[in-house]
DNA sequence: TTGAGTTTTCAGTTTTTTGTGAAAACTACT
DNA sequence: AGTAGTTTTCACAAAAAACTGAAAACTCAA
């Protein structure tokens, strides 16, 4: 909105936008591998690709998606931090602009689906050792069976539990370090040369 | 099928089974939040807790499900590696097992998340750099904040998916390690309170 | 208090995913 | 080769999830 530059440099602004879109579509398709809409994915996206803070209506015309959507995937996001409400002066709208490091995005994100995924499951390993020990006194062998193999997975994810609390949590920071050290050869590193990278991954 | 007890001792048989079932329940609900079906995750659940090599017919009757649909979760968890088949003498049917170390059963699920999630968007992060530098002669400041937050996402997922690798990697016993060396207080340890433990995850 | 601008909600629709069941394919034995 | 037991495939059905759009609710300045 601020200026139409005076030298249109078409193609390279639509090869931009292209690269967003790009990124954007990935980011989306896995937010459907890891069970949030694409929608949702895809508006986060946008809203750290580009990193300014963008309204309702914007964000509509750029993904093409309605105004139902976009309210219902912007408040899914503000729920997780990952994006926060910015008010413009003098603009009724209410924009909205993402966290742009990436590292506490990470952390928002893995806060997020340890609380979906493994704490439901600890919880659920909880009632059932209650359920389970009344049968004892009769059938012995199996039950001590089955007990043993619910607590082999409940110490299994609650390893997993502490170990990611430590960096998802407010206090958090310390994986990063922790990861970086740990990693021997950090990750290919290639500063034109991305491509290579791709080795360490076959 | 080996003998039906002569002391009935319903009741305990029947809380056996009901933890057996809850346990499975919890499973397959985890199992659509990660992105794989219910029922394939049942199916695994299953042939874990009941630790028993168990036939098409058996698992169909135990969960209610279809033929068609026992065979394909099958094959999903036989391509993950998290069961096997075994052949039982004199009997003509396949029967399935499940990996009874819960270490080895959640690098496999790590391993086959992370084939599924991270590198997909890696790979496609490589595509989308080279797709953007050839603007850069055009709108230098605008390419550049475009490359340097599409570089911060690609560092932060190489770093997890390196850590991860040593992880979920055929060398990957690492982690259990680790993770109890790091979690200064491991896990509730609880021997017969287990539900003081939740404190730990609040 | 009004009303224009904006956001939220949600019943109904569309799209995607998952499951079924029966036919086809396979297997091992005779 | 024939055949009975078993597994796999896949067109279609059912279920679940995501999305739309318009009405209702909200907000704030006048």
């Amino acid at each position: 909105m601020a200026a139409k530059p005076n030298k249109p440099d078409v193609a390279a602004r639509a090869q931009l936008v292209e690269a967003e879109d790009r990124f954007i579509a990935s980011w989306g398709r896995m937010g459907s591998v890891w069970g949030i809409s694409r929608t949702m994915a895809e508006v986060h996206a946008l809203l750290y690709i580009t990193g300014k803070p963008m309204c309702t209506d914007e964000i509509m015309d750029r993904l093409g998606v309605s105004r139902g959507n976009v309210s219902m995937s912007v408040r899914s996001l503000l729920e997780w931090a990952v994006i926060e409400k910015v008010r413009l002066p003098g603009d009724r709208k209410e924009y909205f602009q993402a966290e742009q490091d990436v590292w506490a995005m990470l952390r928002a994100i893995a806060r997020e689906r340890i609380k979906r995924e493994v704490d439901p499951l600890l919880d659920a390993l909880d009632e059932i050792d209650q359920l389970a020990p009344q049968a004892s006194k009769h059938s012995p062998e199996e039950v001590r069976d089955l007990q043993q193999r619910i607590e082999a997975v409940r110490d299994g994810f609650g390893v997993i539990t502490t170990l990611s609390h430590k960096f998802a949590g407010p206090r958090g920071a310390g994986l990063q370090t922790a990861a970086k050290l740990l990693a021997k050869a950090p990750i290919g590193r290639a500063k034109k040369h991305p491509s290579k990278r791709k080795e360490n991954r076959a």
